[in-house]
RNA sequence: GUACCCGUAGCUCAGUGGAUAGAGCGACAGAUUGCGGAUCUGUAGGCCGUAGGUUCAAAUCCUAUCGGGUACACCA
């Protein structure tokens, strides 16, 4: 194409430099036009001719040196070069290539060598999960198996916030309980057909509501409670009272991570280290932190002002007038009373994540959790003067985790402003690199529709088309209960059809798959509002949708198989004529590597989505517009569908492996 | 107040400056002598919030404006 657009120039004797007009090869818009196209319009005003002109020029000149690949040549209004491939030759290269890479069709090279760490799901230990968890988690989980499609190395870090105020609000409840303090809606006891997390929760927002009474007496002495009670568990003391806080913080932490975690494995979703900010703060890593920042003059302690007391680092342009009065973008890091915050913690530990804690003389021990469902053994932290260490036959090397090239933080878009105070107290320490190779995939909220918050028992009077969770509130749909219905809903379907049961795996893996596909199709700058009805449909443009294209394609391969038929051991050569979809399908089977190559690098997962959806679709479409292949007497159209069709499954399972389904052969 | 995000079919959403703006759901009408009907085909449905501008070309870029949301917490 270079050659011949400097052919072209020579001859209208042009002095323009060919590297200045755009090669913009693309799939035609429609396929009368052709295959691929390029677009010459812009080359008109460079070279003053009619962009017509240039593509019947350009056209001549091509079709002078065509290749076996290129079947026709043409140029169309307002300026189109068009394309036409010779369809058997390309389709029969595309079905070798993919056959031949197998389950790699799709996998690059380009990340070998590079580390990167994504942190993803970060619920609070203190509560069940709830949908808006799982936009992170299924964004978070796709996002890592793109980045290992492309060679990366790739660590999940699933942090646990395992101290503060949200974990100490459950401790109070638990404390308050104790004494007879308070009755928890739905009994005081955790129920028989209850999990530990559910449990949490119910504690969770009795203690919040009475909290948000600040007038009453028993308002005031929660909040007194809570403060106690985080102060304790910050510095790993018991309290004045003798209840040691530490202790039950951490037995909480842990049963509602293990809880978590099983919650994520219905989803096929796993991780490799659990990195707790209690860690942080015990080993030292934030009180180093703190020193250096300190040390390096980048922070304040102002005597007066809302701040008094505090340790902030300047950011923004002081105080503004807002709706809600005065407020600082300058970030509070210590509060008065000493301990840390939020984002404290996270500037410490982004530090850790590229490596740099070791610098400060920092160091963790790495332990096994446990293996997961996927076999993948989870990793946790320890402190070095923990006495559990003392039993611990297997230990990492300390330079296992962490020291990543890159960090990506999924988290809601609502924290933008703090994560942006991480990166830039990174920067200003020094670490500019490290601070440039931070980012922070942020997400829209999931809200729910009038008639899913209407069922909940939400008042939906004041007619809004959307109503926001709040898992402080308790308005909201929890993960299991998310996950429970699907499964319900995959049997019904089947009953509607006067179907045997589907095996319980079998539902449960449709509805991790409806799910996930549910939690990434939007674009992550789309609030998700989302509808029961919606989310639990079985069929159109959702999961189930690409689970049953996948099983009816393994379908006809099976079918093939039972009638006898062999598949020969090589396609020897294509029908003259291909059917526009069988076309269609092999195109698109074409575009997978370099599709998934382009929407990991923009991390976009719900354009992989929507690829594999077409996928799905293109093949329906063949399946339907075809005739059935066991019945097709054409021994070569027989042998090229048969090839058509190993490759359709090689190519969705491989992108459905990538969006974290279980592809499933028979349904 | 300042900053960011969203606004496209009745609903939920795609759309990377390029040819006639697409899909799913819902509505209506069809397809199973035939490989799985959780499928497919067709019909209806659009001043792409509004107004300017840039460009050969704008849903897409720029400016203004309207509507909705979020952040600027000693919560995370």
């Amino acid at each position: 194409m270079q050659q011949a657009v400097a052919t072209y120039l020579e001859q209208e004797q042009s002095s323009i430099d060919a590297t200045q007009l755009p090669i913009d090869l693309r799939l035609s818009a429609q396929a009368s036009f052709g295959d691929y196209s390029i677009p010459v319009m812009a080359w008109s005003g460079k070279l003053k001719r009619p962009p017509l002109k240039i593509a019947e020029a350009m056209q001549t000149i091509l079709q002078a040196n065509s290749q076996a690949v290129i079947q026709e040549i043409t140029a169309t209004k307002p300026g189109y070069l068009n394309f036409r491939l010779n369809r058997p030759v390309v389709g029969q290269q595309i079905i070798d290539r993919v056959l031949e890479a197998g389950a790699d069709f799709g996998q690059q090279t380009l990340g070998i060598g590079t580390k990167v760490i994504v942190e993803h799901t970060n619920i609070n230990s203190n509560k069940a999960a709830h949908v808006g968890h799982l936009r992170n988690s299924c964004i978070g989980d796709t996002v890592v198996r793109m980045l290992r499609s492309q060679g990366y190395q790739v660590e999940a870090d699933n942090y646990i916030d395992d101290s503060g105020v949200q974990v100490a609000d459950v401790v109070v409840g638990f404390e308050m309980l104790k004494k007879g303090l308070v009755n928890i809606p739905g009994g005081n006891e955790q129920q028989a057909d209850e999990s530990f997390d559910y449990y949490c929760s119910r504690v969770y927002t009795t203690v919040s509501k009475i909290y948000d009474e600040k007038e009453t007496e028993q308002g005031q002495m929660t909040a007194h409670l809570r403060k106690e009670v985080l102060h304790a568990i910050e510095h790993g003391e018991k309290s004045a009272s003798g209840t040691n806080y530490p202790v039950m913080a951490a037995e909480l932490s842990h049963k509602i991570v293990q809880a978590h975690l099983k919650t994520m494995s219905r989803l096929n979703i796993s991780y490799d280290i659990l990195p707790w900010e209690s860690a942080i703060l015990h080993a030292g890593l934030w009180q180093h932190t703190f020193e250096m920042l300190k040390s390096r003059g980048l922070l304040e302690k102002p005597e007066t002002g809302h701040a008094a007391g505090c340790w902030i680092l300047p950011f923004g342009d002081g105080d503004t007038q807002t709706n809600e009065g005065d407020r600082s973008s300058d970030k509070i890091l210590v509060r008065s009373d000493g301990t840390a915050t939020y984002t404290a913690k996270d500037i410490a530990y982004q530090l850790w994540k590229f490596g740099l804690a070791d610098q400060l003389g920092v160091d963790f021990h790495f332990v096994p959790w446990g293996i997961q469902y996927d076999g993948r053994k989870l990793w946790t932290m320890r402190t070095p003067h923990d006495p559990q260490l003392q039993i611990v036959t297997d230990e990492a090397p300390t330079t296992k985790f962490g020291h990543a090239k890159r960090v990506i933080n999924v988290i809601d878009v609502r924290q933008s402003y703090l994560q942006q105070v991480v990166y830039e107290s990174l920067r200003r320490l020094g670490y500019e690199e490290q601070a440039d190779n931070s980012k922070h995939l942020a997400y829209e909220v999931v809200t729910l529709s009038a008639a899913t918050a209407a069922q909940l028992g939400i008042d939906t009077s004041d007619g809004r088309e959307y109503y926001a969770m709040s898992g402080r509130k308790g308005i909201e749909i929890k993960a299991d209960d998310l996950i429970n219905a699907a499964i319900a809903r995959m049997q019904e379907v089947r009953k509607q059809d006067n179907k045997a049961d589907l095996p319980p795996e079998t539902a449960t893996l449709l509805a991790a798959s409806a799910i996930r596909y549910f939690m990434i199709r939007f674009n992550l700058q789309q609030i998700i509002t989302l509808d029961m009805d919606d989310v639990l449909r079985p069929n159109g443009d959702t999961g189930v949708y690409l689970q049953y294209a996948y099983a009816r394609a393994n379908s006809i391969l099976r079918r093939l198989q039972d009638a006898g038929y062999e598949i020969p051991a090589r396609l020897e050569q294509l029908p003259a004529q291909l059917e526009q979809s069988e076309w269609d399908l092999l195109r698109h089977i074409d575009v997978y590597p370099r599709r998934l190559a382009e929407y990991t690098e923009q991390l976009a997962p719900s354009l992989l989505a929507s690829y594999a959806y077409d996928l799905a679709a293109h093949f329906s479409d063949f399946y339907e517009h075809t005739p059935p292949m066991l019945k097709e007497t054409d021994e070569q159209v027989k042998a090229f569908r048969a090839f058509l069709v190993q490759a359709t499954t090689q190519t969705m399972g491989n992108v459905l492996r990538v969006l974290g389904f279980k592809p499933l052969e028979r349904i």
